[in-house]
DNA sequence: CTGAAAGCGCTTACAG
DNA sequence: CTGAAAGCGCTTACAG
């Protein structure tokens, strides 16, 4: 262990015999610099031990650090456990990446310190973010840091990347209708951030803080006024059979169709079904969202709604290289198509 | 859109009147600040629509940025589509993040600049590196960055966080052989960069690149001298499967048993048994490596290897908090628990 | 092709 | 409790 400071670059350029400024640019080739003075610059790191620019200075001085933020609210576990998350994600570093930007994982839950605020972020990607964030957010803003939201609560000065989730949902309770269903059950993603699973209630979508469970309950509504159902923790096959062993357990109050917020949870409550001894969609109906690809044979089966993950986080991706270009990225909205699947069929 | 230049610490202790020592101190609650001199100063900033102390100065005055580099081989797609992996940065965030740190994702395949030489992350940890990494490494540790491997190929002077690789698979293999096998294939995770797919030959082992991977096929020769096998692109089901079809689908040629290198690739390796009439174990054994919760009832049924993912991020997470302060962290290893499942049985 | 100077925005001993 | 000074390590106009 040696107790010699670390080298910089000034006493790599004084070892070299030249000024800081010139063993800069031998670094950074990012100008004119005569082989030989490269060449000296290089042996003299070589031998101080240099290991090249510090990124930290660097970006101070550029005021960029070429790192993008992801925001989320789960816990990693939760959010890389859905497969469209990944899918989003890929689709922002296929974009971002080869600009030269890495991304930065953000969790709510994680530290007490905010770490959206204090992270030296050049942009950032909301994933479907509640107004929990919005403080922090409008801090970043006021940095005049770029913000994009994927399936956000529309936000002012915020880019917005869309999903049809009202549509998207309507058609499929358009196609339970059209099978002849009217006694129907919704299984949602988490509404707000309760952390507890519960019927859904007009109490409790008014003071819901998620956009796109939201979203998605109206659109079923906008078919079946009154359907009831439950809430969930997020989109896992867990969730989904917990709560379809507690919607399908009474045959007194059975549904004759489920529609699940998520693939993930249209598995799970397959999965319940199963033990409970229905048939799907013999018994029961059951429609998903997302049409993700996921290693479950049933999964593949699924009627459901495709909504395009990775172009949505390209779009995102697109959107943050735009505001950080100067120029004015431009809001868009995706569509999802409809995928009939084997899981729905009518009423007995 | 104004043109003003952002409000900077200096611009808000001017209009406040103090020194930027105090609104400093103001912003950071650090030191002894008068309840009207912190009021003042925090008036200046809403004045100006200061938020707060910009990140990128701290870090370098600081010298810490409170980002740890995470850095994975694969596409972010590929990597974390192996539960394993995401159990492992779940573990590191579960340490790392309330210290404050954030995790900063470097794919080797992202930009053709360097993305891990260039980010200011204060500590990094390797999945399961190549010494494709090693001369990016050698960088880090010269610029006094700790460095955690997972199942790395020790490298001198980054911390190491081993499994018991080898014993694990001997002792798959052993089971294998108990039960009367001798007819056995291995189905690998990728051994060498070269993205694509091949059979396990000597000459391949010479020049793998993949300690994990490596250790295992010795594991299970240590018990099958003479297994050969076929190595896949990663730990997909997907790959699994074409591994199977390709190894299967030779009566003549078929093995008995097939010792598959993680729970996805086994799961797999079934299905493509399933596709060509084989039962498992009936006509053939299967095992696999991890004991991943995958949803999937196949999974739940396999012989495997039950490692700590978990724990073993965990133990890199709490490296970094080490190494980070100063200390000397520990070198760990962890062990594999044989977990007997409905997948293997006596050759017919 | 090279150098001197300024400054990115902050925090931290050190005095008072 | 507050301020003046130094400096974290670099890059970038600007001159020459």
């Amino acid at each position: 262990m040696s107790i010699a400071t670390r080298p910089t670059l000034a006493s790599v350029a004084k070892l070299a015999g030249v000024s800081a400024s010139t063993a800069s640019l031998a670094f950074n080739d990012s100008g004119p610099v005569s082989a030989s003075t490269r060449e000296k610059v290089l042996d003299a790191a070589r031998t101080l031990g240099y290991a090249g620019p510090d990124p930290r200075a660097r970006s101070l001085r550029r005021g960029r650090s070429g790192i993008v933020g992801v925001v989320l609210e789960e816990s990693l576990r939760d959010a890389f456990r859905d497969p469209m998350n990944l899918a989003m994600l890929d689709g922002i570093a296929d974009l971002t990446g080869p600009a030269g930007n890495s991304l930065l994982l953000l969790t709510e839950t994680a530290a007490g310190r905010s770490t959206l605020v204090d992270a030296p972020v050049d942009a950032a990607v909301l994933f479907g973010c509640s107004p929990v964030v919005d403080e922090k957010v409008a801090i970043l803003l006021r940095r005049g840091i770029p913000v994009v939201a994927i399936e956000g609560r529309p936000i002012p000065g915020v880019l917005d990347i869309g999903l049809d989730n009202r549509e998207a949902t309507r058609s499929l309770a358009e196609h339970l209708k059209g099978l002849g269903h009217s006694d129907v059950a919704l299984v949602t993603l988490e509404l707000d951030r309760d952390r507890r699973r519960s019927r859904v209630t007009q109490k409790l979508l008014a003071r819901a803080t998620s956009h796109t469970a939201l979203e998605r309950v109206h659109g079923a509504r906008e078919v079946f006024p009154a359907a009831g159902g439950l809430t969930t923790l997020g989109s896992t096959v867990d969730e989904g059979r917990i709560a379809g062993l507690a919607l399908l357990g009474d045959p007194e109050t059975r549904p004759t169709a489920v529609i699940a917020q998520s693939d993930l949870l249209a598995v799970g409550v397959i999965r319940a079904a199963a033990e409970l001894g229905l048939a799907v969609p013999g018994d029961l109906s059951v429609v998903g969202f997302d049409g993700v690809r996921i290693d479950d044979p049933v999964a593949a089966e699924l009627t459901t709604m495709v909504q395009p993950g990775f172009a949505k986080g390209q779009a995102a991706g697109r959107g943050i290289l735009e505001l950080l270009a100067g120029r004015e990225g431009r809001s868009v909205s995706f569509t999802s198509a409809f995928r009939r699947g084997a899981t729905t069929a009518p009423p007995r």
